[in-house]
DNA sequence: TTGTTAATGCAATATAGTTGCGTTTAATTT
DNA sequence: AAATTAAACGCAACTATATTGCATTAACAA
């Protein structure tokens, strides 16, 4: 079987993204860990953190790929990643609210598997 | 002032949004339309349509861009995009439910300006 | 300490979107 | 119907983002 290891530049883009308040593209994560290692391997690393479940994936109204850490709740043994994110236009951070849970009724015989909710608008910091 | 023109290519560029029964990306438009204009063209008409608020613009859940014509109701003469999407895995298109309205609560201070909810999973065909 | 293979760097390639500029054409005016 | 004017276009070049192949390096288990 294929393990995962521990690799110093593995570890560094993981620190950056547990240290960031908000979620960071690629080429965030890139100038937060100094270069590091190469662009190529930043996004290997990226898709291994993502794989392990380590890391969450989200995609911004804009369309850019942004990276956080997920925060599981502890007792909880499989989760979703059904978060709800918060996109300022105005300072353009992302930051995820997990707290707020959005309700909503499918028309039948649609069987959700991931759940995505973005809203754009202006954080507390910049209203 | 700038008007806007109703140019062969921007006619048939509509035609394709309107006949398509899901959002389509840049190339998907490219190749319906049988290469009517330029690459770089279709980027300039689809902006157009978009201020001109004929066609939105979606970011799917892949991160991929999609546009697709707007059903307003015609008693309104300002309307918003908080269309609620569906994303299917298998047959890989992406519907407009323009019915379901989904109900959050934000904490205090974020001002809303967009919404943009995507739901993936298997649609009514595929599941 | 050695062996296995995951991880990396680098070069090349692919895809998506943008910009500048000279030319064409839609739509208005004469 | 012809002239006018600027929106729209094609083309080339460029930028950003992401992926793949392959030879080399390094994590870590034995």
């Amino acid at each position: 079987m294929k393990t995962s290891r521990n690799t110093v530049a593995k570890t560094a883009i993981l620190d950056v993204l547990k240290n960031a308040e908000v979620a960071l593209s690629h080429s965030e994560i890139q100038t937060l860990s100094d270069n590091i290692c190469d662009r190529v391997t930043i996004y290997r690393i990226l898709d291994r953190l993502v794989t392990d479940d380590l890391v969450h994936k989200i995609v911004n109204l804009d369309g850019t790929i942004k990276y956080a850490t997920c925060h599981h709740k502890k007792d909880h043994a499989v989760h979703t990643h059904n978060h709800i994110h918060f996109s300022c236009l105005k300072c353009n951070l992302l930051t995820c609210l997990d707290n707020v849970e959005p309700t909503f009724i499918l028309p039948a015989n649609y069987l959700i598997k991931e759940v995505n909710f973005t809203i754009s608008g202006f954080c507390p910091s910049c209203s």
